[in-house]
This record gives C-alpha cells, sequence and structure tokens, in this order.
DNA sequence: CCTCCTGCTGATTCGTGAGTCAGCGACGCC
DNA sequence: GGCGTCGCTGACTCACGAATCAGCAGGAGG
C-alpha cells in the first residue's frame, strides 16, 4: 500500500478527520470511517494517533490553528481597521457554513474533553483579543470612538457566535445576509460608525 | 419494587434523564446511568420508553417545556416592561448555570437528530418571541425607543448565547456579572434606555 | 542483491451498552 | 380470597467499535 512519510501520512489523516467531525459529529465519527475515506486500515490511524481522543482532539487543534492563521493575516494586513474588521468578522462569520457545525460540536465536547477545552478556549480568545486591538487601533487612528473596545469585541463576537447557532443549527430561522447585516450593526453601534456595510 | 403509576413513573424518568444530561452530556449519558440513579434496573426504562434515542429527546422537551412555562409567567405578569424584560433575561442567562450545558449538548445534538432539532427550534424561536412581544409592548407605552422590536430580540439573545457559552465551556473567561451586565448594556443600547440595571 | 527499518494490514480480542424476554409479585377488582 | 392485569426485574443476546498484534512488503542504505 502506498507508503507515505510519518508526517504526510500523520497531516493526510487530521485533515480526513476534520472533514468527517464536520459531517458528523464528534459522537459520531468512528476511526473505521476516517481510515474508510482514505483507504487504510484502522490499524494504521492507531499507528499514528495513540488512541480515538488523541486522535479527535488533534484534528480540531490543527483545525483551528489552520482558521487562526487566516486570522492573523487579515489581521496584519496594512488595511483601514473598519476594513480589517469586517473581513474579520466575515471570516469568523458566515465562511464556509460547514465551520460552523464542527465549532458547535466542539463546544459541547469541550465540556466533557479536558484537551479538547484547552484549545478550543485558546481559540475562542485568540479571536477576541484580535478584536480588540483591531478596533483599539481603530480608536487611536480615530476611526472608531469607543471606551471599551475589548469589552466591545466580546459582545461582538458574542452577537455572531448566537446568531451563527441559530442559522447553522435551526437551518432557516436567520439568514446569513441577516445575520452579516446584524453582526455589522451591532459593531457600528459599539464602535460609533455609520452601519453601512463596506465593501 | 416500589410499584408507581405509569404517569409518575415516566416524569421520574424524564427528571432523572435531565439530570444526567445535565451533568454527563448527551453522548457519555447511559440508561443505565439513569436507572441507576432511581435504584431500577435497565429494563424498566425501556418498558416506559421505546428506545434511548426517543428517552433523550422527550427529557429534553420536558425540561424545555418547564422553561417556558416560567417564561410564560413572567411575560404575562403585571410589571412595567422594563421589570418583564429585566427578569426574562435573568432567566435566560445565568439562571443555575447547570441548564447551559443542557441546551449546549441540545444545540450540538439537535445537528444530527431531527426530533430534536425540533424541539430545540421551538424552544429558541419561542424566546426571542416572548423577548420582542416585550419589547413591542415597551414601545407602545413610551419606556422604549427601537424600529426594529424582532431584530432588536434576536440581537439580545444571541448575545447572551455566546457570553453564556463562553462562561459555561470556557469557565473563567467571563464572569456571570460580566455576563449580566454587558447583556443589560447591549439591550439598553438597542432600547435606547439608561443602561443602569433595574432591582 | 541483500537486509533492516518502518509503514502498513488482516484477523482477532475485548469491553461496553442497547435492547429483549420470560417470568414474578403487587394491587385493584370481582 | 382468588384472579388477572401491569409495573417491574434479572439474566440474557447481540452488535458494534476501540484497540492489539503478529507478521508482511517497500524502499533506502550498504
Amino acid at each position: 500500500m502506498a507508503r507515505r512519510t510519518v508526517d504526510v501520512r500523520r497531516e493526510e489523516i487530521l485533515r480526513a478527520t476534520v472533514e468527517q467531525l464536520a459531517a458528523t459529529g464528534f459522537a459520531e465519527t468512528r476511526v473505521a470511517d476516517v481510515a474508510g475515506a482514505l483507504g487504510v486500515s484502522t490499524a494504521l490511524v492507531f499507528y499514528h494517533f495513540e488512541s480515538k481522543d488523541r486522535l479527535l482532539s488533534e484534528a480540531f487543534s490543527y483545525a483551528a490553528e489552520r482558521d487562526l492563521e487566516r486570522l492573523e493575516r487579515i489581521k496584519g494586513s496594512d488595511a483601514a481597521p473598519v476594513l480589517r474588521l469586517h473581513k474579520m468578522l466575515s471570516l469568523y462569520g458566515p465562511e464556509g457554513g460547514q465551520g460552523w457545525t464542527l465549532w458547535i460540536e466542539a463546544w459541547a465536547a469541550a465540556l466533557r474533553l479536558p484537551e479538547l477545552q484547552k484549545v478550543s478556549r485558546r481559540l475562542d480568545v485568540h479571536w477576541k483579543d484580535a478584536v480588540a486591538d483591531v478596533i483599539r487601533e481603530g480608536v487611536e487612528a480615530g476611526d472608531f470612538r469607543c471606551a471599551d473596545p475589548n469589552g466591545a469585541a466580546w459582545r461582538i463576537t458574542a452577537v455572531i457566535d448566537g446568531l451563527a447557532i441559530q442559522a447553522t443549527v435551526h437551518k432557516g430561522v436567520v439568514s446569513r445576509a441577516t445575520l452579516t447585516r446584524w453582526a455589522w450593526q451591532v459593531a457600528a453601534q459599539e464602535l460609533d460608525i455609520d452601519a453601512e456595510l463596506p465593501g
């Protein structure tokens, strides 16, 4: 069977696991499914990962890391704060739609798996901090007026979390478009800017 | 073994199941645990509920129904809209703290179990509608100024959802007190009222 | 060309938990 | 007081999925 180096194979397995997780959830993901999707034996998965729990949390961590990279790339760009913030919220918000399934699953799973909780906490805090940073920059640049950038960041991202849950779990109750509009509306209110969407 | 009527026993089982669900999650809840907590045999549970899936969604539905009753009682009281709204948000928000574990689990589980999704959707929509109704009353009474009561209700409850997730899953990142304060702050902004907490 | 190392597998073990079933005993009813 | 219903149980089956292991093959290095 097509042999790979450890690194390549591990990443292949992680990617397949993330897909499986997003598609069928933590509880319903079988090691056999992941192996099957790659056309390898289940034993191979255990050759590379010592247990299923380990595999799942490493896979989630892998997905999280890739997301944070994309976030940092936007945050570090030289666009105006308003634009950067809007891009960040767009990335955080709808983006894909498959992503949210994974985060919702992850929050629930994190209630029980301490290892997963650490990753999930790190990811969430990082996100809110990044938003807060950009808000602070915008305030300094005179683009925003905001007395509490940190609180504002938490409230804005919380609205998105809350709305995204509704949009993802109860399909139809809120549209993606409404989600985006409302999220930006809250941001505008918090930052004392025009509610018109940029771009 | 202490014999009961069907109704009594069913409710006993449902209550025990809700407790178990809140404590250990949907995925980790065993029929044997529920039975054990009541000191009865697992077979009895299957005597009253045709399958585990059925038991779980009925239990969640049972908990949801009790919550909605409490909500309606507050909503229907004759206090001023501001006070009623605040009470509703308090009920929705911290209240217990064990409740949120259940909702987070339920959202994740609803992604896969259609029966559960129906219940969860009904509950969520009912909540947002109730908040919107009280906002509308407040507007009519001249207590609030709000151009979009429905949107405001969704945004306010979404913030609470989002913050409650953080408080519940990532203990320590936001305190209950901060959650309450921020939620009310968003409400005040939406309704153009004083951000001071009533009561 | 041989030979290890190592990635990989098929077959198997093992634990666990959902669901079943034959029967028992309490209690209402005649 | 006998009897039939019905809530209830213990002891079981059964399926499924995580984890193991002895060994197989491909390819790099001598």
